[in-house]
DNA sequence: AAGATAGATGATAACGTTGTCATCTAACTT
DNA sequence: AAGTTAGATGACAACGTTATCATCTATCTT
């Protein structure tokens, strides 16, 4: 065990949680409504709907409204508009415990939506049918133009049910076979199989696989690219190196501990997703096991933390922001044009980033 | 330089963008409303209302009622309500361009929120004044109940002007002194004076400290507590030994270069935030500056990936979970209590997470 | 200069809810 | 059993915006 002794709240000495509290006068004054402007300037309403909405005016009204706007402090309500087009301009976007991969996602996302007047509204879950549903369910409520999520499994029944709702979705990572959705996948198989073989290269014969269970599409997918990089080696597929459990942290904690139990552990490992790696290199530096100098491990998903690693993890993976473009690109299509034009299907192809995690294996 | 080589797209042999099309038929069937309910259960709509918001119905309504929900597949539109109720439900949430330290943030504030109806609409900005004011007048045009933020002085103007205008804020981190806000902060000074006495307990008398500008709150109090700790040592404060710059990972990534490069270099470092600690770390990798072997680091902000580093990056900061805590608490009672009840400010203590990233200095 | 015409304007009805208020119903009184 | 009353119900007006359409106003014809 290393030295990972978590003192909590060492030299406590003062109370840990201290209040003020202060009483302010507030002046919370109404919020100025399109009536308010239309009054002032002496027009319609409907006239300064036109202007708001960059219609043609006569040029005689331009001036008092822009006036009676600034004067007023008039704000457009969003919510009103909403209500009236019967479009929020929301995009909701589900994701899993938030992790440094998905924050990264949900920025992109974000930016790349900003400019045409879209926010998205994020909802974490936990990975069960149940917190998705709900997810889902909410986004409904909120009349969200669309919905992006990972196309897990257990997601497939409450989408499809929501899909036939009219909601417009778009999958990413995982697909849900058959569903009526707009989709961005990465080259799964490929990208595995060519960092698996960086390993073979290396001349490691020995290779793991740690991966979750056989359900969603993207892990079976990194599983035969891994199985397809150790036969182009005429390396034997074992059924003890592919450590299955669950596709979060916990079980790429489990899978590296049961894997290097075994009477002939590997010398390298693939972990097929960012939490997994997070779970194995914890396991590792509980242990004392060095990388790459008692063990190679390369990781698919690319995120900044790879770079902590003084040995830097070579990995596999889009970075977030060609995922966001992606992502973005079918929406902004889907949302122009309408549920009726034809559902595309991205492949966004992985880069390799070699860094030094992986090494020729010490015999 | 490591082997940070990043050779992208290693063996990218076929088209590296696929894309498949498909046509398919829509049925997007219009969504049923209250007064489709009503009719089809043969009340008034105000009778329905009344059941969907748990008011006393009779009996011999109820049944019917239910009936019809379901047979229609209506759901309640919260878009109508909001307009009505002139609430929204939705929190808005600035987060500078998205850490894994926000992203913990987000994904904690969104959980805490979720059980009383509520959801958080976040919006990323560049740490620029202007990206800011968009942002503020993004939530305001989409009538958020609240807007989480950090207090950075940038936002101060604007942000004043919303206040004005009847909008809550609950500041986090950073302070704006006189804004009408809510607050949650954490102990800067104290925890900062705490983790650098850590450092010249080990022994350390060249302790430097990598920071921003002294321009926000947070900073200030940081820097101070480091100067705390340097006092209470008998050691110097050092002018070289401030390396001030950006708030940012580039920012950690010169400061470092500075520091090591200067005649008499530091034997510990002191880095005041999430962001410029990655930088730092960065920067040691890339010339082989070992840590904590060639030089002891310590970081404001506790993440996940502090775990990653082989030896364990020694930290202070309040987990993300407690932060949000606090930050929900307040928002809540600010929602429910109305804009007239007092403001309150929270100082959250941060916990020392001893790991292995500091040792005793090599002489 | 008067008539024709393109195009902006104003009044008003939606959008889907909830809140108000007068009315009606059913359960108590006596 | 009739009178009383608490309380649920129904009709309808909001909430702030946009879309429609008939009307009005400038400009262009001749």
């Amino acid at each position: 065990m290393a030295s990972q002794l978590a003192l909590k709240g060492v030299g406590d000495d003062q109370n840990s949680l201290t209040q003020r509290r202060d009483t302010v006068s507030e002046t919370s004054r109404k919020q100025a409504t399109i009536t308010d402007v239309a009054q002032v300037a002496g027009v319609a309403v409907g006239t300064v709907s036109r202007y708001l909405n960059g219609l043609p005016i006569r040029n005689a009204k331009r001036q008092p409204i822009e006036q009676a706007i600034s004067d007023l402090g008039y704000r457009r309500n969003l919510v009103a508009v909403s209500m009236k087009r019967q479009t929020t301009h929301i995009v909701g976007m589900m994701v899993p415990a938030l992790s440094e991969f998905h924050a990264g996602l949900l920025d992109q996302l974000t930016r790349r939506l900003r400019p045409t007047g879209r926010a998205v509204l994020s909802y974490c879950h936990d990975l069960e049918a149940r917190s998705i549903e709900e997810g889902l369910e909410f986004f409904a409520s909120h009349r969200v133009d669309a919905v992006v999520m990972d196309g897990l499994v257990i997601a497939g029944r409450t989408l499809e049910r929501h899909v036939n709702d009219g909601l417009s979705v778009v999958l990413y990572d995982n697909d849900i076979p058959g569903l009526s959705a707009d989709r961005v996948f990465t080259t799964n198989r490929r990208s595995s199989e060519r960092l698996v073989r960086h390993l073979a290269e290396l001349g490691h014969t020995r290779i793991a696989m740690i991966a979750g269970r056989r359900e969603d599409s993207a892990g079976l997918e990194r599983i035969e690219g891994y199985e397809d990089a150790l036969r182009a080696h005429g390396l034997e597929l074992r059924q003890d190196y592919y450590g299955a459990g669950f596709w979060n942290e916990e079980g790429g904690y489990a899978a590296v501990r049961d894997l290097l139990a075994l009477p002939e552990p590997p010398t390298a490992i693939f972990s097929a997703n960012y939490n997994m790696t997070m779970g194995a290199l914890r396991w590792l530096r509980e242990h004392n096991v060095e990388v790459p100098r008692d063990l190679s491990l390369v990781s698919f998903d690319d995120v900044p933390a790879w770079s902590i690693h003084p040995a830097g993890i070579t990995a596999v993976g889009q970075s977030s922001e060609k995922l966001a473009d992606a992502i973005a690109s079918v929406l902004l299509e889907r949302l122009d044009h309408g549920p009726q034009s034809g559902r595309r299907t991205l492949r966004i192809d992985a880069n390799i980033i070699l860094r030094g995690s992986a090494r020729n294996p010490t015999l």
